[in-house]
DNA sequence: AGGGTGACGATCA
DNA sequence: ATGATCGCCACCC
């Protein structure tokens, strides 16, 4: 064995992964989809794998403040999906306090709460 | 090994 | 609020 050759790298699968549990009519945002991945760094890279892996339900995917970043007609095709899956506008930007997913926060091995 | 890229994000004018 | 600029960072030639 060695090391199993990953074909994908893990950040990427991660990521991937991570966009796969937003539910239908809730959002996410690059960053905070970057950082539940285990990257907090890396919202751009976030982009590059919707653009890479198919089958990702990227309209659910937004900006910072909800914003919309997809320029073009691909924007106006992403509002449209959300708007059908119950996700609603609030001028330019969805209310993230209304629609944004929380994703379960890491497991910390060991931590017990209390006290 | 080196440099360009990007569906970002925070900050500033 | 809108637009420009700068900082980040892993990917892909």
């Amino acid at each position: 064995m060695t090391k199993k050759s990953a074909g994908q790298l893990p950040i990427s699968l991660a990521v991937a992964a991570v966009i796969r549990r937003i539910p239908r009519g809730k959002v996410s945002t690059y960053g905070a989809v970057a950082e539940a991945a285990g990257y907090p760094r890396n919202a751009r890279h976030v982009s590059k794998v919707l653009n890479q892996v198919p089958g990702l339900p990227w309209q659910r995917v937004l900006g910072s403040g909800g914003r919309i970043s997809l320029p073009g007609e691909y924007g106006f095709e992403q509002r449209f999906l959300l708007e059908a899956e119950g996700v609603r506008f609030r001028g330019r930007r969805v209310d993230l306090a209304a629609f944004e997913h929380k994703f379960p926060p890491p497991r910390r091995p060991r931590s017990s709460p209390r006290r």
